[in-house]
DNA sequence: TGAATTTAAGTAAGTTGTTACGTAAACTAA
DNA sequence: TTAGTTTACGTAACAACTTACTTAAATTCA
């Protein structure tokens, strides 16, 4: 019994039932020592019933907060054993309106008393607690329907992993990952260039030797995202080549790439920040704008890549908390 | 839904239901997100036997905190889908030793991560509540195993019975029930004499008349308990004829018209009080012994009963709280 | 008005347990 | 050693639901 006690969320949901049973069978226990040979299960419908004089099976099912088959399955028996019995909606042919037969009523007297002292039985219990449980029960009733739980273990996995994500520099033993990732990001999105193959095959002599910056993600051992500070002729730096593993997407390492490669822009003498980029990418573009970027024509020298259509400049002192 | 949240008890069991049934769905969910097709009632066995190597059945079934055959049946079927294998005790031929096959270890590895996930979840669950859910739902399940909802039941139902006595003064209309009560009470334990008949049948004119006084317990309008005081030739008061009706023996009705007795004797110039009994009568002679009587040898001038074997006397101010 | 949709309820079959009972191995005590 | 008891386990039957499906009446809407 006790190996399980502290076995998750599982061990949670079988204690539960564990207890609504016991409870069950109490009441069962309860109402067989008066003299009622009827499984507490049926009681809520007679409560019900003598409350409402006739209710149809949905409505009950409703009420009880169960499916209409365990009602109809169970008013069945209960009319068999001649507790109630039911008769046909003049209003409405479909529905089947239950009420209780004097018998019923005459159980339900009975019953009467006992229901109140269990209630105020029930109540002292409780009172034990402070009502607590019944606000704690309430309280994981609504969490757990607000998110569900696989809701919530995607968004823990999520953050864990964005947690462990490292942002380094290169090192050469990466360099076949800056090729792989970038040249998956350009399968995907456009395609190779034979420049592209020219600069991604060589990173370390075409873009840190020129005074440019490669960044890489690293989870554990794998790197499963990059970005790119290149150095042209002027002296602004050109931020490129940002691309993430397809199965890391969506989990912010974009944005921490970029605002690390902007960290990076900001601790050299370089005087300006600027991107290329394609209007049909837009999560990219909403990242861009939120990191601080504004779009800006295209400056005469640049001359544009064929895949580019929008350009964006980050203002000196832009925000980047 | 919502009517049946105030339903006493019962509502209380059918909600743990729910949420049990709420936890079991949504890991169900959880797992199938993660391609494990497997429902999540089977993990605890998995998660126990990935920890103990091999455990039989009996004994999962008790650190699962169910029956036998549960573990039987699920054990079989996860053994007929590969996951686990069974093995005969070497030491002892009636066990079925249960093992992981090596897809069961696969299979286990690969939800650790996602076990470990869900317990962060939960806790965080929990945390709102301030961990009070589990707290207070071990103080129910200590509660109601500590006494059960029949025992609360009745117990209430005693006290109420109980405070819902009151003493009074004979009055004629109450003639019949003061014979009727003593009546019961001699054919039980002893038996009619003539000189009884002439006193029970006579209250005002051989008891009150006489100086003594008779005690009445009433509830609502039902008599169900008598005591009397009467006067002899002495200066003393003898309690005599306390009698309470079969169904509200043991509610410590005898008692509160006893001490009602003694109160009266108090208020009165009567100069001791004194009662004889029988050393059969056990639990009367612990109740005088309760309210400060104590025993005596029988004085001279008294006659014995015939039934009468043990005299007692309260002494002079003695404790009746 | 006639077709499509919604609603009420029943039936069948499945799930996840349970209790009750039977069998055989292991233990215990005269 | 034998007889009685305990223990481990399986099977069958049942309980209390559920889901999935069907039927038929009622409602909606083009």
């Amino acid at each position: 019994m006790h190996s399980i006690e502290n076995a998750g969320l599982l061990g949670l949901g079988s204690r539960f039932k564990k207890l609504s049973e016991l409870i069950f069978k109490q009441c069962d226990d309860l109402y067989r020592a008066r003299g009622v040979n009827l499984q507490s299960r049926c009681f809520p419908i007679l409560q019900l019933l003598s409350t409402h004089e006739t209710i149809s099976v949905t409505s009950l099912a409703e009420m009880l907060g169960q499916t209409h088959p365990a009602v109809s399955q169970m008013s069945k028996k209960l009319e068999s054993q001649g507790w109630l019995y039911h008769e046909a909606d003049s209003s409405d042919e479909r529905r089947r309106l239950l009420a209780l037969t004097p018998q019923g009523y005459e159980l339900v007297d009975k019953l009467q008393p006992v229901w109140r002292l269990q209630e105020t039985v029930m109540n002292r219990l409780l009172e034990i607690s402070g009502y607590g449980l019944l606000e704690n029960i309430a309280l994981l009733e609504r969490e757990l329907e607000k998110q569900s739980l696989r809701e919530r273990v995607e968004e823990l996995e999520k953050q864990n992993k964005q947690d462990r994500v490292e942002i380094i520099h290169f090192e050469k033993r990466y360099a076949k990952d800056f090729y792989r990732l970038n040249k998956e990001w350009l399968d995907k999105y456009f395609y190779l260039e034979s420049m592209d193959h020219e600069v991604l095959s060589n990173p370390e002599s075409q873009i840190i030797e020129k005074g440019g910056f490669i960044l890489l993600a690293r989870i554990g051992e794998d790197i499963i995202g990059a970005a790119a500070l290149t150095s042209n002729q002027s002296n602004q730096l050109e931020l490129s080549k940002i691309c993430v593993e397809a199965g890391y997407q969506g989990l912010g390492i974009g944005e921490k790439l970029a605002r690390a490669a902007i960290n990076q822009y900001q601790a050299t003498d370089f005087s300006g920040l600027y991107l290329e980029s394609n209007r049909k990418l837009l999560p990219a573009l909403n990242l861009y704008f939120k990191l601080g970027f504004r779009e800006k024509p295209f400056p005469a020298q640049i001359v544009p890549h064929a895949r580019a259509d929008i350009y964006m400049e980050l203002p000196e002192q832009a925000s980047s908390r």
